[in-house]
DNA sequence: GTGGTCTAGACCACT
DNA sequence: GTGGTCTAGACCACA
């Protein structure tokens, strides 16, 4: 028996007011945690009940969220004991993959930079400052 | 010499397919020109009929648009003759002032990067890449 | 023959920026002038293009403000004299019936009033002193 | 206990015959209503459907008014949820700020009153009578 | 259930 | 010519 670590449902954060749906921002959230190895295949996520309590969001939204990533393979859910993250999920991923997973945002930003008329370099600089930031 | 410059209404493009709707779009993409400084206070825009034929949306879709940019002061009714750049829009604004509007992406950016245990070089290093692409 | 005073173009204002259409403004404006007695019968008015000029506004929009008050009865058209302050408009009107055109505003300000819960004495300090104001 | 006051939707009125769009008239009587502290932040605002239905107009009109309202910040949006009274809305504002709200209107109504010579005394004394006869 | 978006079309008011 | 308003109805996304 492999021992279960349980992941806490405080890890998850969630911004009501923006027009991003609160359910895909549980799924980013948690895809990103998988894909950065901070939780891995077998983990026992938190029951939908609990992360909408500690979150005040409806326990739907949450189930949704769940059941979006269940079809997409990244977690799975097992009789009895909630849903785990799935095996096949390839723990985590290379930096060119997670990398992958930032760049329509990335591509966005050069885009609006250019209509903006700014030449890079403040633009980089201005994220190197958001990075460092925190990480600090 | 009372000349008015006019907006060309294709300089304006929308995206049917994605999530953003349209009447964002536009609102945004004449915000950026007036920070940029690509239209001028007193510039007059083209019209809602013929932004509507020009890109193939509803005339109330454009009109949408354009009021929600009146509520916000970016843009002046002018009572039976169309809609025009603000007055107080400040021109052109600083570099800074148009940094500060990539600064919520760039936030995001930075957070996600972090989810994703990135380290900011290759981050900045792919940015600087999409930048270069879309100045070349 | 009876001395013709001109009304000069410069009495007449003009809020470009708010909801009350021009027309509108100019006609309520020549209507009260009329009603204090600033302008007897007989009195010629500004030629359209001599107020669209002082005024800056089209025309066209002057026009249709003096058709209405001819319409209404306030002003007559003479060939070739253009118009001028009719000679059944019964001069200057009474004190009661210059105060009945303040009292549609007056109503909606009342009702306006008691729907923020205002007690009648507020309102009338500061109805005071703005005519304190703008008297003085 | 998380009691959730609901404002009723025929606490709302709508005048058809005038000329101020429907949508506004809904602005302005919720911000009234907001203002004179008569609902307060958090309150839940009536369906857009419960309204239209009450009012008998279509449901995109009352979808109007709260949209402008929501960008004004007087109104918050939960998703899926409808629509509340915002928190940063400062409760019911002070007899000042209230004031505040009819000085426009009291301005014009000092300036018409000048432009018909009237004197302070009668204009006050009608708007006393109007006071009065809504209050009793 | 909630609000949001878009369309098509009619009608109006202003300049 | 300009924008504004409203309707009726469809469809979507979110909780």
């Amino acid at each position: 028996m492999s021992e279960l670590r349980q992941l806490p449902a405080d890890l998850l954060h969630v911004n009501t007011g923006g027009h991003e749906p609160i359910y895909r921002q549980l799924m980013m959230q948690l895809q990103r945690m998988v894909a950065a190895g901070q939780v891995s295949p077998g983990d026992a996520l938190p029951s939908v009940r609990e992360v909408a309590l500690a979150l005040g969001v409806n326990p739907m939204t949450v189930s949704k969220a769940y059941s979006l990533l269940e079809a997409q393979g990244v977690l799975e859910r097992r009789r009895g004991m909630g849903m785990l993250v799935a095996a096949q999920s390839s723990a985590a991923s290379s930096q060119l993959e997670r990398l992958d997973m930032l760049r329509p945002g990335l591509e966005r930003i050069a885009q609006e930079a250019q209509q903006l008329e700014l030449s890079p370099a403040p633009v980089i600089a201005l994220l190197r400052n958001l990075m460092k930031g925190s990480q600090g």
